[in-house]
Formats: structure tokens, C-alpha cells, sequence
RNA sequence: UCCGGGUUGGGGUAGUGGUAUCCUGCAGCCUUGUGGUGGCUGCGACGUGGGUUCAAUUCCCGCACCCGGACCCA
């Protein structure tokens, strides 16, 4: 026996059924709204990940060095890659560019609730549009991909906050302040004793008295209170470019989802305007399901014209916790559409019903091990087979199979010369 | 990397310093012309390495993996 490796998973059919009927849920969506599909590797080269996130992020990563003595890692999130595509590609793609990709990603860490080495997500991503309407089609797309597994507004809730207007507000208050640390202590806040939240504002450079009232300003979620209270014209801009953002949330059918929370920053350092996270409205699981956000300066940033972005990726792996609390996580059970019974020596016959019935698109399973009829049976209703079809000695003699409903164990004969037809999908019912 | 709790047939469990209970499952048979109910038979487990002991699945230590948490979350 082989240990399967600490954070990476087997799915058997079961599960795989229930993930794959989520993930084809997703793309669903994501195909509606114009995105199209991307194929990524499962290697970069390490330094694409420590240009963007800094040298420390190597410990989280699988890397290593290749035969060839580059030095590689294992993707441990799509946005560097799409952006180099992005970069790669430049002006020969036509604006905005919509893409969508779902795929393993890998990250050396500590396993937890919802989080494993080997995880999947869903990445989606507008480039090349700055436009509010951009961010609202991507709280859009999250919103309905939700509705789409069966939650509703009661289920979920989607935080909206914007860098800028925190950025803003810490330069509105005229001390020399860390942004990057505050915004950290913000994204901790809800999570964090207050004393020990002012401590970190402090830490970033503020005085204990303007920890105090950016922490109370922030808890408001008052637009007009933050517009007066910084000032600025960069508050001002950002404000206005958050409303804008969840008026076209709105008009697409994401409005009752969303809700102001300026103390919701995401870690990320690269998020540059609106940013948001998707909670469990009930609070029973503490840590976000997935964020989003925009960023603007990424792409510049890998050497590409400047080209604003901005995109979400929900992992799978939260979002079936999310869903198995709402009750909503599909329960699959195998089904099959015919089982063709083989009795007696009628393997010839039974093997060209089997292909028949499968050139029409069913689902079809016969004999492989020689069973008993009884055993048959018993096979077939392990798989949910919705039909038997009995190939016997004794009816090939008149030129006839039989043909059972399982669910309700009625049967009756079919001539062979009518069985399958050209088409169709025949059942007890087209026969009786 | 750290903290806490775990690990008994494929799944779920009982239990014990003298190698293990029950349920389910899987396979076969009763039954190669009838499954989901029944009967019989079979399969199959103490995560791993070391220590203590006459004897360890049981007690002790390390490790692996699982669950939860801290840190981190690109």
C-alpha cells in the first residue's frame, strides 16, 4: 500500500459526480457570458512567482529545478499565467479579452478546513476594460454561478470594498503610513481583538487616535461620510468608481448579493480598485469561500501594454463547503441507462444490442464476468439501471428480448427486428 | 513551521496487556429466466517504525496520514 500524499485527494465516482456537476454549473455561467476557455501548464518558471509576490512565496511552493536546470514551479494560482498570456499575445487579442479556466493549482502549505496542496478553482477574468461595468459583470458572473448550484441570498453574501478608498483615507489623514500594513491589519480586523487591530494601525504608522477614527469610519459603510470626512480627490474618485461598480452589479442582476464592506481588503497586494470576498451569510464558516477584485497594474507590470483587469476565482473546495451548509452539494448515485442480460450462450446478440443502444448515446453496461442471471440482476440494480434488456436462449428462439422496467418490475417482449430502433430511447412503456 | 484531537476489515463500529464484536460491503451459492426482501458460505482490520513486557492492537516515543485551529492566504 502507498500513502496518497498529505493535501492532495481521490474522488471517487460518487464525488466526482457531485464536482463535476458543479464545475459544469460554473463554466455554464461563465460561458453565457462570453468567456472562453484557456488551457494553462502546470509549470512556470519560479521567477514569474517571486517577481510578483516576493522571494518568500518559494516556500509555499512546489518548485524545483528541471533536467535542463530551470528553475520551475507548479502553478499555484492562474493570474500570473493568464497575464503573461495576455502580455505574450499583446495587441493581437481584440478588447476586453474574456477568459475562464478550471484547473489543479498546488501551494505548499498547511492543510485546513477548505484547503488542501492540491485544489481546484475556477479562474475569471476580464482584461482590457476599466469600465465599472467590467467589475459588476464579474459580481455578476459569481452571483449567478451561485443561484446556478441552487443558493440564494440567504445562503451568501458578497463583501465589496475598494483599495483606493482605503489607500485614499490613509493618505487623507496626513501621516506617513504604511499602506500596504494598514490594509493587512484592515483585511484582520473582523478576525483580531480591537486593541490589537489599533496596534497594527499603529505599527503602520498612525496614532492611536487616528486608528481609532479610520476603524470607526470604515465600520459605518457610509459613502457620503467617507467622501466628507477624507476630503481627497482620489477618495472622491474611488467612492464614485464603487458606486458606479454596484450600480452595474445591479443592473445585472447581482444588486441583492452585494453589500458595502470597507473593512474587507483581501491580502493580496495587487488589487488595485474594487475588491470583494463571498461570505457564508450564516457565519458558519468563518474564513471567505472566494474573492475577486481588480488589477489594474499587473499586466504593465509583466512588461505588457497597461491593461486593466479584473476577475474572481472561486475555489472548489469552499464552495462545497458552502454548499453541503446550505444543503444544496448534488447528491450523485450511478445511473445507467440499460443493462443488456446475457443468458445462456447469447453473447454475439447481447454485444451487438450493447453497441446499438450505445451508438444512440445511452448509457449502457452488459455481462463482463460470465454471472448468473440472479447475479446479473442484482449487478443492474447496483448501477440504477432504468432498463434490462434480456437476451435470452430462450427468446432469441422466437426472435424476441425482453425487455424490464426496473423501477417497477414490469416487463414484456420486443421483436428483435424492432429493437433498439434507429433512434430514440425505447423503454418498457414503447413495447407493452 | 506550531498547537489540540484522532487512526481497528472497502465503509461504519465494539473491545482488550494473552491477535478482535457487530452492521454494512464485496464475491460465490441457494437460483444461468428474474434484482432491490431472505438463507448459507467465503473475503477482509488493529497506520508505520522503535521501546517497555514472558506477551503490545492495547502502555511509552518518533514518523506518516486524517480532522480542527494558529501562522499564511499570491
Amino acid at each position: 500500500m502507498y500513502d496518497r500524499l498529505k493535501g492532495f485527494r481521490d474522488f471517487y465516482p460518487d464525488e466526482m459526480g457531485a464536482r463535476r456537476e458543479v464545475i459544469d454549473a460554473i463554466e455554464d455561467v461563465a460561458r453565457r457570458y462570453g468567456f472562453r476557455e484557456v488551457g494553462t501548464p502546470a509549470l512556470e518558471r519560479t521567477r514569474m512567482y517571486v517577481d510578483k509576490s516576493g522571494e518568500e512565496i518559494v516556500e509555499e511552493l512546489y518548485a524545483f529545478e528541471d533536467r535542463g536546470g530551470r528553475e520551475v514551479a507548479m502553478t499555484p494560482e492562474l493570474t500570473p499565467t493568464v497575464a503573461r498570456m495576455v502580455v505574450e499575445r499583446g495587441q493581437a487579442l481584440s478588447k476586453p479579452i474574456k477568459w475562464f479556466s478550471t484547473r489543479p493549482f498546488w501551494r505548499y502549505e498547511q492543510v485546513q478546513q477548505g484547503r488542501f496542496r492540491e485544489f481546484y478553482q475556477t479562474n475569471v477574468d476580464v482584461f482590457g476594460s476599466s469600465d465599472p461595468r467590467a467589475d459588476g459583470e464579474i459580481l455578476a458572473f459569481a452571483a449567478d454561478s451561485l443561484t446556478s448550484l441552487g443558493l440564494t441570498g440567504d445562503d451568501f453574501e458578497f463583501r465589496v470594498s475598494h483599495r483606493d478608498i482605503l489607500g485614499g483615507l490613509l493618505e487623507s489623514m496626513d501621516a506617513d503610513v504604511d499602506t500596504r500594513a494598514a490594509i493587512r491589519a484592515v483585511d484582520k480586523s473582523e478576525k483580531i481583538p480591537r486593541e490589537e487591530y489599533y496596534g497594527l494601525l499603529v505599527e503602520a504608522g498612525l496614532d492611536h487616535e487616528q486608528a481609532e477614527a479610520f476603524d470607526e469610519i470604515l465600520s459605518g459603510d457610509d459613502l457620503d461620510d467617507l467622501v466628507a470626512f477624507a476630503g481627497t480627490e482620489r477618495v472622491d474618485a474611488a467612492v464614485e468608481n464603487l458606486r458606479n461598480v454596484l450600480e452595474a452589479a445591479e443592473a445585472f442582476g447581482a444588486g441583492e448579493f452585494c453589500e458595502i464592506s470597507l473593512s474587507t481588503a483581501r491580502g493580496l497586494d495587487y488589487y488595485t480598485g474594487v475588491v470583494f470576498e463571498c461570505f457564508d451569510s450564516t457565519g458558519e464558516i468563518s474564513r471567505s469561500v472566494f474573492g475577486g477584485g481588480r488589477y489594474d497594474d499587473l499586466i504593465e507590470s509583466f512588461g505588457g501594454e497597461p491593461t486593466p483587469a479584473v476577475g474572481v476565482a472561486p475555489g472548489l473546495a469552499p464552495l462545497s463547503l458552502l454548499c453541503q451548509r446550505a444543503g444544496v452539494w448534488p447528491e450523485e448515485a450511478p445511473t445507467t441507462d440499460y443493462y443488456v442480460l446475457q443468458v445462456g450462450d447469447t453473447r454475439e446478440t447481447a454485444a451487438s444490442i450493447t453497441r446499438a443502444l450505445r451508438e444512440l448515446g445511452h448509457v449502457v453496461e452488459t455481462d463482463l464476468s460470465g454471472r448468473s442471471f440472479g447475479a446479473q440482476m442484482g449487478y443492474a440494480d447496483g448501477i440504477n439501471a432504468e432498463t434490462v434488456v434480456i437476451v435470452g436462449e430462450q427468446d432469441l428462439a422466437d426472435d424476441v428480448v425482453t425487455i424490464k422496467e426496473m423501477e417497477s418490475g414490469e416487463q414484456t417482449k420486443a421483436p428483435l427486428s424492432a429493437f433498439p430502433p434507429t433512434s430514440g430511447r425505447p423503454t418498457y412503456d414503447d413495447y407493452a
